[in-house]
Parts: structure tokens; C-alpha cells; sequence
DNA sequence: GTCTCGCACATGTATCTACAAGTTGACGGC
DNA sequence: GCCGTCAACTTGTAGATACATGTGCGAGAC
């Protein structure tokens, strides 16, 4: 039971149309059907519709009731951040191999996106990830120094660490991830298992807090072959996906 | 000037975080401060707020004022879906060469996308798209007849579909869009000038109406040093962006 | 039989009010 | 000087109301 009574009705109608109960291409109840059932005032219920539109999961316009959409649920925060909730989510077993964990100064271009100066030190981490076993991607992620020592002391082979860091109190609150292709390196292919140059799907990621504070960058590349990403976007509640020139 | 006053505001919100009026990381004027300057009352400021908080544009809590984050600007949904407009956009010109434009019956899997029985046919068109008259991108798009005997007689290589399909009242309304990296073939190789076997960006699209129709499927291959995708997703305003396993 | 007008209903927009809950800073007790 | 409490301000949530605007269908004109 959520506290809110517009993100219970939002999370009712994700249910129902995860379920099938609101079948795709049907149309939703109307808002003053769902006011009456949850005896709520058309304030929540457009908010918990808003929601759904942002989501992609209904479409419509006006005058004519909200369409059930064939989307692809939306997965929750933490599974875009952790590779470990993700991998549990989408019902396979993570596993990790940890290369290399290292107290030092980042390298200009990462330094500047974690907004550090040039004699500020952070925790750079390199790790091989796997999917049942199966080597899926390579992570090289750089946390800034006053969450990062937080970590030397754990086991970063069995423990997930944002799982650690919620419990330490740390608000990962907005990531931005930029996509490309990139050809695999030595290392790369040595640690996946491709080829030298074979294709990878690049995610760079900056992770920040409420208040923008840079708190995490990483460098993901995963084996096209096992991962995906897929976004939706509207019309009128236009995401903040970006295609960006060189 | 927009009809909405909500949508007037948040205009006026994203010009003045984008002229740098209000730098980053500093808070928004509170809701009551622009509840006067706007002659509004808390509605339409904080639905125009909300759609900032989407946008990845603001960030902040209950209690405090919202806070200008480093964003990129997010596109609007026609850059997205045109190049012509996303070449513009970034202050690039757009070009195009019409490889091959057919009316047949796609392939299963397109078909599929599409809800296309098996005798249904369609018009696929293959492009090779230019940027300031470098290669960019191979294009191979899909669409349903009633949308594609519109094109059969238009100049592909001047004209911007999306242009044509807009006048034309058909109504585009959500995208999704899957991102992964592949391996060059021949063909790619030959119009984009890579070497075979180099890495390509590849989205693949698939457009419908607000009633969620398919209207169109594309396979658009990118040279990775030319265009990157970038998201901006938030712990609160999930939104509809997912890593999907093979 | 067909076309058109208008009504019923849907969502979109905006206002006012009220209270809950989190943050911040200032004042006063100790 | 330090700390706790409280007051003022902020955003979050919810209600009621009103009107604008777009859709679709049925009744009536022809």
C-alpha cells in the first residue's frame, strides 16, 4: 500500500495492464469511472494517468478515453544502475569478477564529468560481469572519493554495491546514459570472449544525486548479443532522449 | 505564444535554463514567486515543473526548492524521428541517396512489428543519409500501405517524409526505439565507407499512432562517430527506458 | 436512405482552498 | 558556546468547481 492515493492508483492500473485485465488497444475507464472507484477526485487520478502516458504504457487525446498501449514496462531505477538487480529482474544470475580496484586520479575526461578538480583522487573499479556464468560485459566505473571508500572494504565478488550504498545513505537520484558501438580492444575481447573489433554496445553513464552532485561514472560495454536498451517516447511528454552529433 | 499556460510557462522555464539565466545548480524561483510572475495560480506551475522533472531539466525534494540540473536538452519527438530535422537541429546539413523503394510483403519478423497478416504488403525504402555530404547512416524503413502509396510519388532524395506525412494528417505519436551495436556487412560497408566488420550504432524503430496502430518500422545503421544516443532517467519519474536481455 | 446538426460525454485547463510533510534558520534555554 | 525547539517557508497531496475543447452517436431534416 502506497502512502500517496495517486501512486496507488497508478501502480492498480500498471497491474491491470500487466495482467491483461485492461487488454492492449482497449480503452481505459473513464476518469470519473476511476474517481468513483477509488473514491479519490480527478486531481490523483490524472496524475496517476500523466504517469502512465510518460511511460508510454497509454496513449489517446482529448475526448476520446485513454488507449492500453503494447509497451515495454518500464523497468525501475535501480535496475537501469544495478547489473545485478537488472540480471535478477529479467530471471538470470549475475556474477562478477573483480580486475581491478584502485584509489587514484581519474583521467582528465572523467575527472571533468564528476566535476573534480585536478588533485582530487576517486575509486576506480574494473570488473568483468556475467550472465549465468557467461561473460556478458565489461565494467570500468569511478565513484567520487567520498562514496568510493565506502567500498574498499567489501567484498565486491559476492556483494552488490548499490545495494551497499542505499544502506549507506547515498541518493543516486538521476543518471544520464549516453549509447554507441565501439570495436572491442584487446582487453575487451580477452575478458568477453569476442574477437579483437568486434562490435560492443557502449553505455557511459553519470550517475548524480537530487542536487546534480556527481556521484558515479562508468564505462559499460556489454556484448551486443546479450543486452539490449530500449526506449519510448512521445508526442506530447517528450523523454529526455537525445540523438547527438560527433 | 502557446494556448496552454502551462505549456507557456515551462517554454519560458527552458529558455531561461537554457540561456543560462538560470545557471546549474542554482534552485528555481519558488512556486509562489512564479504563481505571481505568471498570474497563475499552483497548477499550472507545478505541471509545468513536473514536465521540467521528466525532462531531467530539475531535480530536488519535498521542502526544498527544485534545482537546476546539468541536463542536455531533450529533443522534441520530430527530431527523433526525422534525420532531416535532427541534421538541422545540429546545425548540420542533410542529405540523402534513394537506394531502392518497393512495394512488397516484408519479411516475417517485420511483418510482425508491423501486425501485418502474411498477404499484406508494404513499402520499404532504403536510404543512405548524409551528413554535410559524408555518409551517416543506412536507413531501411518500413511502411503500411496506407501510409506509404503517399511516398510513391514524391522526390525522396529533396523531400523530408516526415514533412509530407504531417501534411498528409497522419498522426505519428509514440516511438520505440531499441539501441544495440552490429558488425558492418558488405552493404553498410560499401555506402557508409567503413571497413566490413566495423562497428555500427543500429536503432531499430518502430512508430505508431496515439491509438497505437504500427505506422512504421525502420533499421537505421549508424557510424559511431557520428551520432550517439544520450537518456536521462530519474528515480522518481521512471521513465519508459529499458536493457533488455537477449 | 443519407446527410447534418446538436447533445451527451470525454478529456484538457485553470482556480481556490486546505492540510501534510520536509527544510531552514533564528531565537532562547542551558 | 552549544543544542533543542519552534516558526516560517517550501513542496506534496487532495478536494471541489468551472469552463474549454474535442469525439461520437443519435435524432431529425431532406
Amino acid at each position: 500500500m502506497d502512502s500517496a492515493l495517486h501512486l496507488t492508483i497508478a501502480d492498480e492500473l500498471r497491474r491491470r495492464i500487466r495482467a491483461g485485465e485492461l487488454p492492449v488497444g482497449s480503452p481505459m475507464p473513464s476518469e470519473s469511472e476511476l474517481c468513483r472507484e477509488f473514491s479519490a477526485s480527478r486531481g490523483p487520478v490524472r496524475q496517476a494517468l500523466a504517469a502512465l502516458r510518460t511511460e508510454g504504457l497509454i496513449g489517446g487525446g482529448q475526448g476520446r478515453r485513454a488507449v492500453v498501449l503494447d509497451a515495454v514496462a518500464a523497468q525501475p531505477f535501480a535496475t537501469l544502475l544495478s547489473f545485478s538487480r537488472w540480471a535478477e529482474m529479467i530471471g538470470r544470475t549475475p556474477g562478477q569478477v573483480t580486475q581491478e580496484i584502485a584509489v587514484r586520479r581519474p583521467d582528465p575526461a572523467v575527472a571533468a564529468a564528476l566535476h573534480l578538480d585536478a588533485d582530487d583522487d576517486a575509486v576506480a573499479l574494473v570488473r568483468l560481469r556475467l550472465l549465468d556464468g557467461e561473460p556478458a560485459m565489461v565494467e570500468r566505473t569511478t565513484f567520487v572519493a567520498s562514496i568510493g571508500r565506502a567500498l574498499l572494504d567489501v567484498d565486491l565478488d559476492t556483494m552488490s554495491i548499490y545495494a551497499h550504498l542505499a544502506d549507506a545513505g547515498v541518493d543516486l537520484h538521476t543518471a544520464r546514459h549516453t549509447l554507441d558501438a565501439v570495436a572491442a580492444d584487446a582487453r575487451d575481447a580477452e575478458l568477453l570472449g569476442v574477437a579483437e573489433g568486434s562490435p560492443l554496445l557502449r553505455e557511459r553513464r553519470l550517475a548524480t544525486s537530487s542536487t546534480g552532485e556527481p556521484l558515479e561514472w562508468s564505462d559499460d560495454r556489454y556484448r551486443p548479443d546479450v543486452a539490449t536498451v530500449t526506449i519510448t517516447n512521445t508526442r506530447r511528454t517528450h523523454t529526455a532522449m537525445v540523438r547527438s552529433g560527433a
